[in-house]
DNA sequence: CTGTTAGCGCATTCAT
DNA sequence: ATGAATGCGCTAACAG
């Protein structure tokens, strides 16, 4: 392995000046500069990482925590990891990954063993406990979802609730009066995701304000059984003219159970998603509140730097920042009016 | 920060003592591991990363190379880095991941700062860059995707050429003579992805083996001209009465194009997928051969482990492993026999 | 000012 | 069981 000694050796310098070019830290003149810029390049030498990170303590490292995979495996976190790395190098970090089945531990192994700068939490519940592990740590964290604390660590979340409720307006707007709102599944809400229980709040709250009847259903991972569910729910006494579906993975079977039931989206029953990744509406193009993927990535990273900056510089306990989103409405095809199965209700 | 010498300060020993205590290299009198180990549970001790790494250049962790994302983001390379992720914990790794958009300069440069023991390349091309440049840095690295090299580094992949081959023969056996074969996009095939460039080798090997029709055709990523494309090929003189889907990833809009024809499936016409992601077909319950993730990645993994084991003990060029994966049938509900409309033909 | 020397950060491991 | 050398880069203090 060539070292910076190696390097000064070839341009005829003492190591340090070596560092001085690469750090920049200090002046030099533009020959020397030269010389040890081109025994660099020749040498092909690149700075051990981590001699840098024992004298430096910065490990220009991220920890990105995956949920524990107990429900089985969400495109979603994979396609958080990917625009998150992107994210991170544009800041000048790398991405550790950690499918946290090791949970807490694994965090501790990781902040304790300095193999990052901070980490970012992803699939955040309300009480979420590697909060209280990260505080008790003093390693700096954001978060990918709001927890029940604001105040405890920064975050970055969709505004769920609004997004409910925008749904479920624009639907009451279109003169639908009978909307049903098929939340998250029950483990997730069980699980107190931020996510679940903010969605289902807004859809609670769009009722007074719209004045439609909202009932909302929770959904499920069992397919078959979720199947019955929403023949039973399309055939109440006053059966829904519209259907928000925020348990967009199972679109696909949602819009499959619907045309077993020999209606059509969106004349016979108007059709908006919320929380779909950009890109993946399983194969139709709905209108759709949709998950902010890359603007969420981008401030998560920038809250993790920024943590890990503040840190650095032992200032007085800044409070932490936070992104709350607010969800954008895509109309997509025009959303249908009620249809004539309105009338037979 | 508490370092070794603190521990060895508060046990009253030597910090090599320590050392010696932690890696168990060394036989050490039960009393004094013991007031060690009490010594490093209660200063809640544990070794620095970078030292540990200065010291004996290894740094437990495998980098994880993902594709660019030329043609957006595709799920399966999530799915792939959670099960690698997890498979390389087993094996006592954390995952460094590289959303490769800097491509081989990305590699060099983890690779010659030392931060990680070896690269797994996804989304391997059949003439890879990055396979070169890995050879060329002596760096261990393995392959999850078979390039056009078999010897060239270790790798695992599904056999995509029998995997096409299978899902027509099983057709075949149905009593399917006029099979349509829709391949992965022209994106993926010209930018010479191994699986795509088996996928259609091995469908345009099926026709001569099973005496069938057997019509290979490209996909798109443009799911207007999809739809399109697909309505074309079901009208064709001898329309087909069977299909064949590798590609995946549009599955719900060809289900959704196929419906829109006026075509059930699977009575007029039996559909069956190729490489699909385990619980995850787009909503339908169809005949396919999955995608073996978890083997592919416990595979891949072994194999990064074993040419960092191999590298180190300095071996004579061990010639490296691989591991091509046989297609496994899974038959969903049974195969429709041709129904109806071949008559017509 | 520009360049050099020396010591530090932390864990490992060979001699003693 | 211990002391000392080692791996590599950073940077404060010093010299030219």
């Amino acid at each position: 392995m060539t070292t910076i000694k190696d390097v000064a050796q070839r341009a005829g310098v003492a190591p340090s000046t070596v560092s001085y070019v690469l750090s920049g830290s200090r002046k030099i003149s533009e020959d020397t500069r030269r010389t040890v810029q081109q025994a660099i390049d020749e040498l092909g030498y690149h700075p051990r990482a981590s001699a840098r990170t024992l004298r430096s303590t910065r490990t220009n490292v991220l920890a990105l925590a995956l949920p524990r995979v107990a429900g089985g495996y969400r495109a979603v976190d994979g396609r958080f990891a990917i625009e998150i790395s992107d994210a991170a190098r544009a800041h000048g970090y790398d991405v550790l990954l950690m499918t946290a089945q090791e949970g807490v531990p694994g965090l501790r192994r990781i902040a304790r063993s300095g193999q990052a700068d901070a980490a970012i939490l992803m699939a955040v519940e309300m009480d979420d406990p590697r909060i209280a592990a990260m505080l008790e740590l003093g390693f700096p964290a954001a978060l990918l979802g709001r927890s029940a604390d604001d105040a405890a660590l920064p975050w970055t979340d969709l505004d769920w609730e609004a997004a409910a409720t925008l749904a479920v307006r624009e639907l009451a707007a279109a003169g639908h009066r009978d909307i049903a709102y098929l939340a998250t599944t029950e483990r997730e809400i069980q699980a107190q995701r931020g996510y679940a229980i903010r969605g289902l709040a807004g859809a609670r709250r769009a009722a007074p304000e719209t004045g439609a009847d909202v009932r909302v259903h929770q959904s499920t991972g069992d397919m078959a059984r979720l199947a019955r569910r929403i023949g039973t729910l399309l055939h109440g006494e006053r059966p829904p003219t519209a259907l928000v579906v925020q348990h967009v993975a199972a679109l696909p079977h949602i819009l499959a159970a619907v045309a077993a039931e020999g209606l059509r989206v969106p004349e016979d029953l108007a059709v908006v998603a919320v929380g779909n990744l950009p890109d993946d509406l399983g194969g139709q193009d709905l209108p759709r509140v949709e998950l902010p993927v890359p603007e969420m990535s981008a401030a998560v990273t920038r809250l993790a730097a920024e943590a890990i900056a503040t840190r650095t510089q032992g200032t007085s306990p800044t409070p932490p920042g936070h992104l709350l989103i607010p969800p954008a409405f895509v109309p997509g095809p025009r959303i249908a009016p009620p249809g004539p199965r309105a009338a037979n209700a």
